[in-house]
DNA sequence: TTTGGATGTTTACACTGTTAACATGAGTCT
DNA sequence: AGACTCATGTTAACAGTGTAAACATCCAAA
């Protein structure tokens, strides 16, 4: 996050147009916003985001970086201070959920939906993502070292974690879930993650 | 699927579209196609599909109805012979993420990704959403009624199914989960959904 | 101070979605 | 039959897109 100008012509013309794109992209969102509006609210002309991003792909994937960063460190945050695995997993999928239902466009760019091919291109984000998805693999390692948790691959039981969450955000986002105010939002996520946590619990 | 030609100029053209729309949906990928070369691909002037969609969004969401009729016929075909709604509900859910990764395209069209804004725009999309969806209600409902599935409002229970499922079949899409060859796709994904029906389960 | 290379601009191209003006021909009315 | 209408198709045009090449500028090192 450096914002200090630094070079000559612009000032840090790559962080300026990761911030417009960012804007653009939260009041309207991924799929219509274009490199040459972000290049107008950047005060540039259309062509100069390619000295600084090989695509327009490249610059939604910085974005995605951005986002990624927060979204990590977000969920970080939101459970680091509950010692109990089961309930750290709860908090920390509820966060997860609360994250996408507050910052859409974000998360959309974030997971596949903003046309950002992750595979093979973006390491650096691949890594990102990885990042945020070992934090459900070792919550439920820990949980079943505390024997808390069924045993078993915990990469495995992680994947139905992510699954349920991600499908549960995306369905919210995508309008076929509704959940009114923040209150439903708690309660609902909560509700719905306790379901698979019972799953998983060790009888 | 009317495929008589029963008009003058062209014969059927708006099935015409839709059948090429729908190749190219699946040999390319989505948000790469082009309402222009769906007309090339019909033989038709590149304004003529104007004549019957009123927009490139109305003819994917047309695509998406075909699509969702089809995911619809073999979500119902997989589980009518199994009486165990347990076990119906793992079936379907199979079958569900089976669909999905033998149909990306299909599936990302029918649920979003596709940029088809179902929820004012295209009420009939809505609608066979709705059932798709009901069928999982119903399976749960009847799950409790034989007491084998935990008492509470059957919708919110199967949100999470659906969350799950849905959830799981993105991120394989997505290339987040990797799935290699159909018998993991198959033990993976009723693995996955087993954890949730477990926590579904009456105690 | 000269020069080189990073950064920004202009121009151009092929493509897109969409609309308006025009053409055509199948079915209907007299 | 012939004239007419209207759904269907085509052509032409427009604004907007992503991207590349040629040109301009100007900091920083030699």
């Amino acid at each position: 996050m450096k914002t200090e100008r630094e070079n000559y012509h612009h000032g840090d013309l790559r962080q300026a147009l990761i911030d417009a794109a960012l804007e653009l992209v939260v009041e309207k969102d991924v799929s219509s916003v274009s490199l040459r509006e972000v290049a107008r609210k950047a005060g540039v002309s259309h062509a100069a985001p390619y000295r600084h991003f090989e695509d327009k792909e490249a610059l939604l994937a910085a974005v995605a970086q951005e986002g990624l960063e927060m979204f990590n460190y977000s969920l970080q945050e939101a459970n680091q201070h509950i010692t109990n695995p089961l309930e750290k997993l709860e908090v920390g999928c509820t966060a997860y959920v609360r994250y996408a239902i507050a910052h859409p466009s974000y998360y959309r760019i974030m997971f596949g939906a903003g046309g950002v091919n992750v595979e093979k291109k973006y390491p650096s984000l691949a890594n990102s993502i990885q990042q945020s998805w070992m934090q459900f693999v070792n919550i439920i390692a820990q949980g079943q070292s505390l024997g808390l948790i069924r045993p078993g691959n915990p990469e495995q039981l992680a994947q139905g974690v992510w699954a349920l969450t991600h499908g549960l955000a995306m369905l919210v986002l995508d309008g076929q879930i509704t959940l009114n105010d923040s209150r439903e939002i708690e309660f609902r996520s909560r509700f719905t993650i306790r379901l698979l946590v019972e799953g998983l619990m060790k009888r």
